[in-house]
DNA sequence: CATGAATGAGCATTCATTCAT
DNA sequence: AATGAATGAATGCTCATTCAT
């Protein structure tokens, strides 16, 4: 309220678009996108149907560009990939917890990862970004990493082929969160420590006792 | 269609019930809950709109109807992990790839997943069956497993708290199959292989190579 | 129950299209000719939907039959009339007391002229069946006593014009019976007795009075 | 069709409302309630399905709403009753025609009696507003003048017990009205005369005769 | 006769979209 | 830009009616 008496019409209009994003958002997370109503979308904003359709010309465009709107963040995971120090395991440590952060922590990464998965199928195009922003960087950086260590005789050639199994618990925990909620909570700090344990020494108690 | 000829209408009867269902199924995972119509599902079985309501009441009805319809399997891994031989490590990779069969290669099971993620929130009685009849049993067993390892001390107590560490290999995978379909392969075998030498013995070389 | 053992198989076949009758005026009286269904009807009799059809070709037909047949009894009353005996106020008197009983005591009569009132526009056949074998000879039957009396010099020609003004006390406590129920109860022998002393005397003390 | 061109979009839409509630007190008075289709009104006024349901949640609402729209004048008959002056006989002769106007002459009160009749089961707060804004009123009003009249003693307690002997014609000849139509035509002016005679003198003639 | 599965026309209601103001 | 009245296509659901058994 207060803030809002600062805009000037002029910027209050230029934020509009902004505020059905996140109504969008918001609207299309509850219901998803077919049961999700224009109107509800609109109210949430305080302003009217029609409204809406001074921005975005359908409720489709409208999803779609909701999607690329909360999706930003996403490619910066690569950048700051490049940016680590350290071992591998010390970088591989760091790059799963900037994927915690990102897939676990954020909850509009994590909608979108519940979208993608129910609408996606109607819209292959937020696959295609999913897959070129989110899933191609994360599992390059983490590929980097792995190639890394095994150049440097650090990591085994077997598991390292796969990234997808590093960032498998990341993906799975998220994905509970998604089904449900708060339901089935986890001690994230152990869970992480417990993950990034078995990532780099097994279960197996002979070899790591050995070491 | 010759067949049909040998049906009574007893048996014809007996049959429409799971017609619709198997219909149902098909309808709902291709568009969801909201933007499936029941004309499309009585067509998929030929018979008209009318035919649906006599036997399902409603469509959220039909709806739930067809999650328990085809989450029938989902028992069976319990029971059968109890019967398993060998060491914990055996038993664990035996019981991981009847988790792979059941989530990864089972379609049903794998797009009921899907129906979890996206009409969760509008159905949650599915979301309950799926943690009581899937997502406890199969952690329940991991953790027995786990817990008879750690207690042989071959087992790390640390890794060994999570049993979803276990199995997120296999959830990511299939979600990946959720979301990509066809368009991202994987070598299943070598993806099994290399999950199963990250759970035992990790990334790490220096661990193994001493042992 | 035990009665019915008593019917034979044909004698309960007949019985069928009067069970349905019956069924049929319950439901139709309780929610009107469109709201009803006729599976509920068939319920009702404990058959299903087609018996209903085997016996009535049309929802519409059945519902006519059904006013046939609750109307059977009105034609009793101007054969009764022509038997009275007495002076024209006694005769008078003992029609009334007929057309209370016939109109405003029997249930059947009573939701009748409920039917005819809401679905008449629809059914004309109804309407004019009513007026034919219920309004004219009750007021066939009033207008004879009115002009015996008026003629023995007992009545005045005036009120004795219309034999619609001696019903009409009974007209309308039936009718508040059927909107009130018995919300609004009367003291049925005084408001008779209130009925008569009206018709005979008026409500004019110095007429009576100086009688 | 000219007048509309002077009608702005505010005017007509104020409009709207109200000729939707006149034309659903046409289709609900000709049909019921349950045969009646909301795009029967709808075309009646000229617009679409979709526009009744702009001002009215629900056919149900739409039907009480109408209800509440044509019972408007109702009110009026008790307040005019009290400015009534002259002798009870007097009095009541005026009220009786003013009841006439109201429920014999207007079709509205008229067909809202009708569908109290076909209708109150179903809508129960449509028979309690009826007692409440017209039955109980008229019955009040006469009440007091008959109560007035034998106080003064030119009334006979006994007839006068029961106000609605007094306004039995009028609900006698407004339900054949109703159920006849035109098919039987009475001389109203007659009919009131002879209702008026009945009240004050009864039909027997030695009663007047010796007065 | 009786059944009840199947039909299909019908209807209430919803909602994305348009457009005059 | 913003409104909101109006549209009309869509869809869940109902129910009278039919007919093979």
């Amino acid at each position: 309220m207060v803030k809002e008496r600062k805009l000037t019409r002029a910027e209050q209009k230029a934020q509009r678009p902004l505020q059905i994003l996140d109504a969008a958002f918001e609207e299309f997370v509850k219901n998803g996108y077919a049961a999700t109503r224009v109107e509800d979308i609109a109210e949430r904003v305080g302003v009217t149907k029609g409204t809406v359709y001074v921005y975005f010309e359908t409720k489709e465009l409208l999803f779609e560009s909701m999607i690329r709107h909360v999706s930003r963040p996403f490619g910066e995971i690569a950048t700051n990939a490049e940016t680590l120090v350290g071992s591998p395991p010390e970088k591989l440590t760091a790059l799963l917890r900037m994927v915690y952060e990102q897939l676990f922590d954020d909850r509009q990464t994590r909608e979108v990862m519940r979208l993608v998965i129910s609408e996606g199928p109607k819209f292959p195009d937020i696959v295609e970004r999913h897959e070129r922003d989110f899933v191609n960087p994360v599992i390059a950086s983490v590929e980097a990493i792995l190639a890394e260590g095994v150049g440097l005789g650090q990591f085994h050639p077997g598991p390292a082929g796969f990234a997808e199994l590093m960032v498998a618990p990341i993906v799975t925990v998220t994905v509970m969160r998604l089904i449900f909620g708060d339901r089935r909570e986890v001690d994230k700090e152990a869970y992480i420590k417990a993950h990034m344990e078995l990532l780099l020494h097994g279960l197996h108690r002979s070899a790591v006792e050995t070491a």
